[in-house]
RNA sequence: GGCGACGUAGCCAAGUGGUAAGGCAGAGGUCUGCAAAACCUCCAUCACGGGUUCGAAUCCCGUCGUCGCCUCCA
């Protein structure tokens, strides 16, 4: 089966085809960097991440970019309020940022323009709109004509009339109608201005977008994604901009994400916002727990989604990442044929099929994770079975080449072990011997005060290892 | 009010016409001095009400409920 994509601008699921062979340009909105990221944005970014190996896995070459909204009212309130530049706030951020992508095991995106790098751009892009006649100038600032784009509101699957009728639009004089985005903004003193036709200013949050995308990959893609709380306007209003430009279609297929929810202790389910105080940051997770936890709980719920965040869903998801280490421990026996092994191949395909299959069905995280777990099972029933060698080892590596694709490290936790472990050690042996003297009682003692200070032994026929809880 | 998504066991969740994947939690068992881990077994008729069909969780209509967007937002 081929891969298929859902797709929100038709509102169904499709067959995935590229523009060129073999080839995927793909366009994933970023931050605007005007704040510590939370695990909210993580998710959007895993997201992709996922999508991206994914298709390359499946043979694509993916150009990947990424933007930073490096200018823009959010920052300059930032700025202000603590009496900084606010390009040197923006340039904070954004290094903050490449550090959660390494952090979080992302691949990184092929390129990562900004707002400011992509002014001239910007610039011709709004005069060739002006052009046309679907942008106006007025008192320094410069607006989309909404009323010349006949299928706005093709995203977003509203129509002008029931956004007209809608009450919540703040009417501004100098905008011909209410709908018409600013692409444009004078400055006003002391705001960073960038000089342009109509006057220093900078531009619109929706135009950069566009801009970076013909200056990046040309003027249609196939894949543009970004969180389902950017459909309108911010999406909306790019395909508007992007087609009555160039006078053909953009975006092949349009992605979104779904919102990370917290659960507040009083129950109460919201998206987790900067503005609502609910949000937990990336670094403040990544010093309680390994990135692939987070990366399961993004692969337990479909990507479109909503994803709630709460006590329960971490636990569990730390549970998930236990077992699927189990699958990596080494092999006791050395039977190396027979039914047992061919029994273990076999299982091996099966679940790789399913993971394939679960995957190409619009990427089916739930699906793709649970072939995982068959893939586990079988292994650990195996190495029970006393099946080792070289095709043990070979299973093992498949199992790790399918987890990587899901972008999963499970790497042990090392930290401290270089300094800790022949202390450890030496405590093994002790209770070894105190085993073996039937002191049960100092042996167990010496097993509950590691478990205190978060080391777990567990013995097995082959001796006594240890990990960090 | 408008638009959109969704409602499967205690929880997360797969399945989109032929009698319910997987994970967590729970129960029993194997192993162990005891644990832990691993392995085995058990644990749901799919929000509600109609309809279409030989047959529906899966299609249609309605009701209730949840979330998102309509203003900055991943």
């Amino acid at each position: 089966m081929a891969l298929q994509i859902f797709n929100t601008l038709t509102g169904v699921v499709e067959p995935f085809e590229t523009l060129e062979p073999e080839r995927v340009k793909m366009y994933v909105c970023g931050p605007t960097v005007y704040n510590t990221a939370h695990i909210g944005h993580a998710m959007s970014a895993l997201v992709f991440d996922i999508i991206r190996r994914y298709l390359e896995y499946r043979g694509y070459s993916v150009q990947h970019v990424q933007n930073f909204t490096d200018v823009d009212d959010k920052i300059i309130q930032r700025a202000n309020e603590e009496g900084r530049d606010p390009l040197a706030l923006a340039e904070g951020y954004i290094a903050e940022w490449h550090r959660h992508v390494q952090d979080l095991n992302l691949l990184p995106a092929t390129a990562y323009p900004r707002a400011t790098t992509t002014m001239n751009e910007i610039i011709a892009l709004i005069g060739t709109l002006i052009e046309r006649g679907h942008a106006y100038a007025a008192d320094g600032d410069v607006y989309f004509r909404v009323r010349t784009d006949a299928d706005y509101g093709k995203l977003s699957h509203r129509s002008v009339d029931s956004m007209r009728s809608g009450a919540r639009i703040a009417p501004d004089e100098r905008k011909e109608d209410p709908l018409d985005f600013a692409l444009w903004k004078g400055a006003k003193p002391d705001e960073p201005a960038w000089e342009s036709p109509w006057g220093g200013g900078r531009p619109g949050w929706h135009i950069e977008c566009s801009a970076m995308i013909f200056k990046e990959l040309g003027q249609r893609i196939d894949i543009h994604g970004g969180g389902n709380d950017l459909i309108f306007p911010h999406h909306e209003n790019e395909i508007a901009q992007s087609e009555s430009a160039t006078e053909q279609s953009f975006a092949r297929y349009w992605v979104h994400n779904g919102m990370l929810q917290m659960r507040s202790s009083a129950g109460v389910i919201e998206k987790m916002s900067k503005s609502l105080g609910n949000f937990v940051t990336i670094d403040d997770f990544l010093a309680e727990h390994p990135a692939d936890v987070l990366r399961l709980m993004v692969l337990g719920s479909p990507y479109r989604a909503p994803l709630v965040y709460d006590a329960g869903t971490l636990a569990e998801n730390e549970r998930k990442l236990e077992r699927l280490m189990s699958a990596l421990r080494p092999a006791a026996g050395t039977t190396a044929s027979g039914p047992a092994v061919e029994g273990l191949e076999a299982a091996l395909r099966q679940a790789r099929d399913s993971f394939e299959t679960a995957m190409d069905n619009d990427f089916n995280g739930p699906g793709a994770t649970a072939a995982l777990f068959e893939m586990v099972r079988a292994i650990n029933t195996a190495r029970d079975a006393g099946v080792g060698g070289p095709p043990f080892d070979a299973v093992q590596a498949t199992f790790r080449n399918i987890t990587g694709v899901l972008g999963l490290q499970l790497e042990a936790q090392a930290a401290g072990a270089e300094e800790v472990g022949p202390f450890i050690e030496l405590l093994i042996k002790t209770r070894a011997d105190l085993r073996k003297a039937k002191q049960f009682a100092l042996a167990d003692q010496v097993r509950n005060e590691l478990a205190a200070l978060g080391v777990i032994l567990e013995d097995s026929p082959q001796g006594t290892t240890w990990r960090w809880k």
